[in-house]
DNA sequence: ACATGAAGTTAGCTTAGGCTAACTTAAATG
DNA sequence: CATTTAAGTTAGCCTAAGCTAACTTCATGT
C-alpha cells in the first residue's frame, strides 16, 4: 500500500495537509461539472443554429446545418436523432427539422449566451472574428451567476 | 431537387444572399475550430493536473490523479495511455506518471490560461468559486489573441 | 413524363471517454 | 514473514460524434 497521499510529503503542517484533502472533492465537483456541459454543448449548438436557419430561410434543412456545422450529411443526421430523443427537435423525413417548446426555450438561451460573451469579449478588447469564434466554445461553459456577471459588467461601462 | 438553399427566400436581394453564403464557410471553419479545442481539452486538464500534484506531493499518481478528476481508475488510466501514445507523459507501471518536455509545456500553457481565465471573470465580478468552475471549461477555448485582450485588460484596470 | 442530381437515410467503421468487474502487484502492518 | 488492503491493470460494455459508401427519395428542368 502506499503512504496515504495527501498532501504532506514529510515537513508540512496539518493545515496544509487538511486543506489539500479538502481541496479534492471541490476540483472533482468543477471537472465533473465541466464534462456535463460539454456533453450538451452539441446539443446547445443544434439548437441555436436551427432557431438560426429557421428565422433566415423559413426553414431549417439537415443539409444546411451540416454545411454551416462543417461536418458530413450522415453526422448531422445522426445527431439529430439525439436531437429527436431528447425532445428538442422533431422532423418529418425528407422534411425540415423543427424546434420543440424545449427546443426553441434552450435555442433562445444559447442564443442570449453566445450573444453576452461575444460582446463581453469585445468589450475586453477581443477582435470580432476572435471574439465569435472563441464564444462558440465558451458559451458552453457559463453559467447562471457568471452571466449574472457579465450582464452588469456590460452595463456599468 | 431543392431551391438551392441560399438565404433569400424570395423578396431578399442579392446583397442579402451574398452575405449568408459567405457566412456559412466562416461559421463552419467557427464550429472546427471549437471541435478541435474540444478534442485536447482533455490532454489539457490531464496535464496540468499532472503538474500539480508533482508540484504539491512530488508525484502524480494515478490514483490521485483520477480521484481529483472525478473519474475512476480505469478511466484515468485509459486516458493516460492517450497521454502516452501524444508524448504528453511517460510512467513506468506502478510508479507515478511524469510529464515529458512536451507535456511540460502544455502544463505551463494551460496553467497561465487558467489564471488568466479565473482573474479576468473575478475582474469582472464573478465569485471566486463560479470563477474557478467555469474557466475549467472555459479555459480550453481561448485563443491567442483573446489571451493577449485579456492581459492588457488585467494591466490597465 | 421522366431523367438526373441533390437531399436524405442507413449501415458500418473509428476514436474517445465514461463505466463495472475481475484480476494482479506492491506495500504496510500485525 | 504473511496477511491484508490499496493501487494499478485488463477486459469488456456503453454512448457520442466523427467519417465513407451505398442506397432511396424527391423535385426540377427538359
Ligand atoms: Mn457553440
Ligand atoms: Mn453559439
Ligand atoms: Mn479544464
Ligand atoms: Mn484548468
Amino acid at each position: 500500500m502506499r503512504k496515504a497521499a495527501s498532501c504532506a510529503t514529510a515537513d508540512m503542517d496539518k493545515a496544509e495537509d487538511r486543506r489539500c484533502v479538502e481541496a479534492e472533492p471541490t476540483q472533482a465537483r468543477r471537472f465533473s461539472q465541466a464534462r456535463t456541459a460539454r456533453s450538451t454543448a452539441i446539443l446547445e449548438d443544434y439548437a441555436e443554429l436551427i432557431a438560426d436557419l429557421t428565422r433566415e430561410h423559413g426553414e431549417a434543412r439537415t443539409t444546411d446545418i451540416a454545411r454551416r456545422l462543417g461536418v458530413t450529411l450522415p453526422t448531422a443526421n445522426k445527431s439529430l436523432a439525439r436531437l429527436k430523443r431528447e425532445g428538442l427537435v422533431t422532423a418529418r423525413p425528407y422534411r425540415g427539422v423543427f424546434l420543440t417548446e424545449a427546443g426553441m426555450a434552450m435555442a433562445e438561451r444559447v442564443r442570449a449566451r453566445h450573444r453576452l460573451v461575444v460582446d463581453v469579449l469585445e468589450a475586453l478588447g477581443v477582435p470580432t472574428d476572435a471574439a465569435e469564434t472563441d464564444a462558440e466554445g465558451i458559451e458552453h461553459y457559463i453559467s447562471e451567476v457568471t452571466l449574472k456577471a457579465f450582464k452588469r459588467f456590460l452595463c456599468r461601462e
